[in-house]
DNA sequence: TAAAAAACCGACTAAACAGTCAATTTGCGT
DNA sequence: ACGCAAATTGACTGTTTAGTCGGTTTTTTA
């Protein structure tokens, strides 16, 4: 594994327990096995560090979630299998959530970053649809996005702490219809 | 106004904008007009003031917000109420609620802190009576409670961005269908 | 009003920190 | 096998940090 990707995995370990500042550049090199300078000749800054964490991290959940959805679902089932992969995906890799979590609330993070990404953009018009076709709140789609967003989180924070139920489909399906009726006209 | 309130009003605003660990102690101090050792005098650690920062902030919001609800009221009416009051009270406190979010998604947090909340109890009640009187989805009422927590951030973090809807008490009523419906049955 | 306690000061320290840099190794195209 | 660029090292630095402490002022108590 090369150098780059081992302190990208060693930061988002620290990062997720001890939050950003409690985490020292040093270490994270010392445990990543690598030398001190090498960090910084791929990351000119902490700061970038933690960034380009964000987009890696970002984008593979996106692109996992995004591509379950198969063609000519129904708008109900397309929100299903994402919010599902979403909950799957973030329960599979406790860190990335905890990571996402931190940097999202934190003072780093901007909506002009969440609206550079490609991925938000296709959750939009997946929402612009629901609501043309009628199926959806005539609210705006930005906070439709931000609803299940949130509502995927809350699950992953749910289903964490009631381990018999990660594995409950029926349950799952409870919790869907929260986040469908949340949506839905 | 005596030096520890001062202290924890500077705190939570320079928090709130730069975060926990890139505000420095000497700095609070500093722009509060005290001396550096007084915040040691109050607050052992650094640690410890920002927790009783924490419990500051949810005891106002909480008790701010279950005093607006009045006897005889329905559920969907004391829902209602709790859901506006605390919207409101976190678009009028932006410190306030800036510094909760990155308090709750720090590793600061934790659910036994959150639990400790004698109001948290209080809003369980609430859920828990909604769902024996086959009002609310029956779901564990820890994760009602959550949701609708969640979306009072995701309904704050919204209006923030739409100034012009802050006042608009009909696109108000829209955004809390959606929590209705996500919760009830 | 005296004595005890609590609030308050600000200079100080030891540790920790992000980032630098000159020197060395590695790998790759020719 | 040569040469060059990129990768890698780890010792180093100047700054910043949380927290201490001996002494002073203010407030409370009896």
């Amino acid at each position: 594994m090369d150098k780059r990707t081992k302190l990208m995995l060693t930061a988002k370990k620290l990062f997720s327990k001890h939050g950003f500042y409690g985490t020292a550049t040093a270490r994270i090199a010392k445990e990543a096995g690598v030398s001190n300078g090498i960090l910084f000749h791929y990351f000119s800054t902490k700061d970038k560090l933690i960034e380009a964490m964000y987009f890696d991290v970002k984008d593979r959940i996106f692109h996992y979630s995004l591509g379950q959805i198969y063609k000519d679902a129904t708008l109900k089932e397309s929100f299903y299998t994402l919010w599902l992969a979403a909950v799957e995906w973030n329960l599979e890799n406790p860190e990335d959530f905890d990571f996402m979590l931190q940097f999202e609330n934190s003072p780093f993070y901007s909506l002009e970053i969440e609206k550079s990404h490609k991925y938000v953009q296709m959750t939009m018009e997946l929402a612009e649809q629901g609501i043309e076709q009628g199926e959806f709140k005539f609210v705006s789609p930005l906070i439709l996005v931000q609803v299940v967003a949130a509502l995927v989180d809350t699950t992953v924070k749910f289903l964490r702490m009631n381990e018999d139920l990660q594995q409950d489909t029926e349950y799952k399906n409870k919790l869907f219809e929260i986040v469908w009726d949340a949506i839905k006209k």
